[in-house]
DNA sequence: CAAGTAGTCAATCGAGTGCTTGAATAGAGC
DNA sequence: GCTCTATTCAAGCACTCGATTGACTACTTG
């Protein structure tokens, strides 16, 4: 099959790269990395999160334990998923962007979504970092309270989404706040913008989110 | 299906990331795809390169370009394809990231093939800078000309592999000597080191290519 | 317009994937 | 040891994918 050395190293070596994107290559375990990023999960709880099955939850696991992506520790009953380690979120996230920056559909779809008729702009990277230096925002974090607690963006309060409503006198109502969640695709900082706005409040998104700030942050 | 709207965005969502993914998820797309990103390519001479015929190669070029990872434009009697864009070339480095910090076959396997009796371990992207920086190295591009006329490190001589005999005048004998090449899985810079270790020389090899020092300039 | 070349398309086959269902396993608590 | 629960395994079905072959299309050149 391979004529030379080099040829057969190439073979392997291009091989194993193609199981990794193959335990990347379904919505579900797209999905359940994305989940593994923001904080470990149990399967059962996963399962309810990405609305499947126990079962086939566990094999889509099973996959991307296979390749490396993630692994499974037992905790008393429980089995409980991370990561296998920050690149892998990394690659998500660039995944992500190379997405956002090619399909044309993609796009489409995500403006269709978060640009209803309160929405606005999600605030881009530099703009918030500057308007944060300025003093000038307040940044909150409206995902579950567990997933900030595994980890957050600096400066940024605890709101979830879930008791936005019970944190109102957190915020401030003479500056902008800035909603974040898990990335892109996650629906929380749009509702969250929403429904502060509704309030009188002058609520902003951004797509800015811990891993994507991690990601740019490994070149500096 | 898709009880609430939120579900319906999600699915659609990463179904379209998947997609990208799929694109990736073969060994021979992936080889496809590390080629475009030093130069642009026709169809007939990847198909060479990568050791498939050219039908079959046809057919994954059609597979890239509906992922929106590459595009071909006719070019009189040739189809010339390239990257749909730089984010393309990060995402491979990423991924190549992922799989060399957790693989430990591929890694075994990059070990077993490179670090042969007068392999020395590559120069990583940090020494390198500082010994460029300090004057220390020279740096050489041993990919085929075209693909260094198409973009190479700042700083770095062109000596393909294939005529590297003949540019031995351009090297300096009383330093050190750094081959880099197309990546981490590019066999032509360990090649060059053992060749020039043969020849006299004090002679390297580096991980560090193009794509991988944009990639980590991206956050900078 | 005819001939020749680069690239693509279409049909096929075997192999692999995702999800379901039902059974099996491993550890915790009694 | 027995029982309960969280997780995994195994089998099955419909579907998709990768490589091969041979025919087809599009463009250039004469």
């Amino acid at each position: 099959m391979s004529a030379s050395p080099t040829r057969a190293f190439k073979d392997a070596a291009y091989a194993h790269l193609a199981e990794v994107a193959k335990a990347l290559a379904s919505p579900a375990r797209l999905e359940i990395v994305e989940l593994l990023a923001q904080a470990p999960r149990t399967v059962e709880v996963l399962a309810g999160e990405i609305h499947q099955s126990v079962a086939n939850t566990s094999q889509h696991l099973q996959q991307l334990k296979r390749a490396q992506l993630v692994r499974g520790e037992r905790e008393g009953l429980h089995v409980r998923y991370r990561l296998a380690g920050p690149e892998v979120a990394r690659l998500v996230v660039q995944l992500q962007a190379v997405g956002a920056a090619h399909h044309a559909a993609l796009d489409a779809l995500t403006r269709g979504f978060f640009d209803d008729p309160a929405g606005l702009e999600p605030l881009d990277r530099d703009t918030l970092a500057a308007r944060l230096e300025a003093g000038d925002v307040t940044l909150i974090d409206v995902r579950p309270a567990h997933e900030f607690a595994a980890g957050h963006l600096p400066g940024a309060i605890s709101a979830p989404l879930s008791a936005l409503e019970e944190q109102l006198h957190l915020l401030p109502r003479d500056r902008t706040v800035v909603a974040y969640c898990r990335g892109p695709f996650c629906t929380l900082s749009a509702e969250a913008a929403r429904r502060l706005r509704a309030l009188g409040f002058d609520a902003r998104r951004t797509d800015v989110s811990v891993h994507s700030l991690q990601a740019a942050a490994v070149g500096a």
